[in-house]
DNA sequence: CACATTAATGGCACACGGTGCCATGGGGAA
DNA sequence: TTCCCCATGGCACCGTGTGCCATTAATGTG
């Protein structure tokens, strides 16, 4: 007989991806990125290094924590917005939710941020994920105009709209009194006479 | 006594950047860029591993060449424009020297640019090389219009002059019969109108 | 010619990230 | 208990990258 999804079943799990990710995040802050190799983060875990990597499938990952999952819910809102919802209201929310403060609180977010938007070897990976964020934005705006997921129009709004994402990152992190989901807003309304409609 | 810089003095180098990287991006056309060990490419190229590391600081430096030192050039050529050449027009020929066929000649060029923009592993490590010449560009501005190199209107015409500089390496790679430095001059030119005076 | 000087080379050992494979462990279900 | 699942941990192995050092090939000097 098939069993649901999630239920508990064979060996429980011994961690979990927010245990592993405020650990290494403690080692990088104090040895930096570089200097924490993978047996640190393991050790300091409590798990093996074969087990990190199956939570996590690189270093360069951990900081990211849950990023590729949280896309993929982005994705699935988007879909499911409400079609008489302006497209720039969706976006608009969706984006902060996704931005939402997650579990840790704002502390071990601005720590994440800072690491990977001032670490180089982080700078080169997010590139990888800034594409796919870009991505996701950009087939949304294909869908709900009708046009081609690589038509310019579409490109260039996932652009415009990480742009402008980060920019209000930097702004957070560079006050310590910010609000990240005032920072977004605001840079996200700048943004809402080029979604049209 | 001493002697001249790049007179001829102690062993003789036994390769060049150009040979390598030209038997590298054979490999890497023929067999992947990741299935490609720099084993294979230091024994195709006829010299040991740890030479080859010596001419490229790591495997994904190989396709962007010279790129580090073409910036040092780039920076320096900047500085010495005549001050009364428009601020405009100094970036777009400098820009447009600095992308100037290599002696490797167009074909090479397209094949290792395709590999850049279409392989992860580069794109990521591409971010690295976009910021630095994002950061020659704004130093640049920055100077010219007496204001901080971080001042967000140096920032934001670093990432204009690269952006529309990869929309025109796009399109250059998409129609076999264009011109790169047609495309650039084009897509710089859009920019003429935002670097005033 | 012999010898010092200079600089590039190649070999080796090692650290680290990452993967494949497999045996073990620890839970629920029949 | 026994079977089924599946997470875990250990191990061997590969590839990148670095530090160290002896060697080699050229020039300059006596």
């Amino acid at each position: 007989m098939r069993h649901e999804r999630g239920e508990m079943f064979g060996r429980p799990r011994s961690t979990t991806h927010d245990s592993i990710e405020s650990v290494a995040l403690d080692l990088f802050d104090r040895n930096g990125f570089e200097q924490t190799t993978v047996d640190d983060i393991a050790t300091a875990a409590g798990i093996s290094r074969r087990t990190m990597f199956r939570y996590f499938a690189s270093k360069n990952d951990i900081p990211w924590g849950r990023f590729s999952e949280g896309l993929v819910e982005l994705a699935r809102r988007l879909e499911e917005a409400p079609h008489d919802e302006p497209l720039w209201r969706a976006l608009h929310d969706a984006i902060l939710d996704f931005n939402a403060l997650p579990e840790g609180g704002e502390e071990q977010h601005r720590r994440r941020m800072r690491l990977l938007l001032g670490t180089p070897a982080l700078q080169a990976h997010s590139a990888l994920m800034y594409a796919e964020w870009r991505g996701v934005v950009a087939r949304f705006v294909a869908v709900r105009r009708g046009i081609a997921p690589d038509d310019v129009r579409a490109v260039v709004l996932g652009h415009a709209a990480l742009g402008v994402s980060l920019a209000a990152y930097e702004t957070w992190l560079a006050h310590d009194d910010a609000d990240l989901g005032e920072q977004l807003d605001t840079a996200l309304g700048a943004l809402r006479d080029h979604f049209g409609e």
